[in-house]
DNA sequence: GCTCATCCTGAACGGCGGTTCAGCGTACCG
DNA sequence: CGGTACGCTGAACCGCCGTTCAGGATGAGC
């Protein structure tokens, strides 16, 4: 049917990546389409050749870029061995650090901007939502199977992946915005300590 | 600290409260002069008449919002009488009602807007870093407060409070996004949770 | 080679919206 | 009652940027 092979996809997610660093540069509202252009060196009608408006464009990076997220946690949850592991490795994850990897636009930048922009678009709080409750599902996942390895005491799972997910969110901002009091490193010993505070056998707790 | 407001000055700050009514209802990108001025009735180029730019009167918009919000829990602090009270105020005040106050702008709705234009303003930046570390002092100065009346056991005030700072800030935007799973009461119930298992001394701890 | 769909662009368009400015009313003051 | 400073506005300006479109290039199939 198709006289060529059809790369629409991929050039798709380039543009997708293309924008998500430009909002991570520039700010979502300083964001314009000539500036996703350069980023992969096309000129701004190419934009909007794969995408119908500037705005459902942005609306689809940051969908795309907290999938992104998502997926290359579930990833690096492959060389964890124990739940332990697993929670450091999440906690680690969501550390905003400047550059962990090369080239991606670290997903935390994005946040504020998806939240902001959240408020507005349907089909963006929706797929937050979504992926939101995944995130509060894995962190549950983990703890639960913590318990039956006795590695942690019975605890509500699922509350516990709120107050999780919530602490490393307001976590996340102050070191992304480069609050002197809260670094990366300080980030991961409180979220350590409310880890073990919540979750661990308290040596003490029996006479 | 302030001066008794001039004439001018009382405009100024019509103009930053219609800002900020007009970010929160249309959101930091989609806001234009002309929303600002048809809050407040007036034309736009009297907007331009008190602030030297758009941009400028967001940022200070931004800024003058976010003491209100801190001026108002202070004030609401008043009525406690005991620190396990004075931490439920900053609880409640910090979960995102439908409308807490009549007329005023409800603070948690611009922090995604002012996280992101954070990471750009200069002046921003500085203003939100120095009322956060406030807030964080508060919330230590009350728990100090309570460990040395015997309500909590001794902890390290200054941890915890970043950790519950935190926590409140992203219960704050899943509720505020309207998460399905967390609404103001889940919040409050689960900070409440938070601050049981770190301060208050375990009654089974001994025996 | 010819045809046709796909991919991409340069250039132009259109209007939106921030900003400017000359000037009008009004209150206060001598 | 003139003068002046202040508060405010209507209207115009203008640059920017999202969007459109006609058409050029490229490669697959015949």
């Amino acid at each position: 049917m198709s006289p060529r092979p059809s790369l629409t996809e991929s050039r798709r997610q380039d543009i997708l990546a293309a924008a998500s660093a430009a909002i991570a540069e520039r700010g979502l509202c300083e964001t314009r389409i000539a500036d996703i252009a350069d980023n992969i060196g096309a000129s701004p009608a190419l934009i909007l050749y794969y995408f119908p408006s500037k705005a459902a464009l942005l609306t689809e990076a940051l969908i795309y870029q907290d999938q992104l997220f998502h997926e290359s946690v579930k990833d690096e949850l492959e060389g964890a061995h124990n739940a332990v592991e697993k929670l450091a490795v999440l906690i680690e994850a969501s550390c905003p650090r400047p550059s962990r990897t090369k080239g991606a636009t670290d997903g935390w930048t994005l946040w504020p901007a998806a939240w902001e922009m959240s408020r507005h678009d349907l089909s963006l709080a929706a797929a937050r939502a979504r992926l939101d409750e995944a995130w509060r599902a894995q962190i549950a996942g983990i703890v639960d199977e913590g318990i039956a390895s006795g590695e942690f005491r019975a605890v509500n799972s699922a509350e516990f992946a709120i107050q999780l997910a919530a602490m490393l969110d307001g976590l996340a901002i102050e070191v992304m915005l480069g609050d002197p009091t809260v670094d990366a490193d300080r980030m991961r010993d409180l979220a350590n300590g409310f880890l073990d505070l919540a979750l661990k056998t308290t040596v003490s707790d029996t006479t």
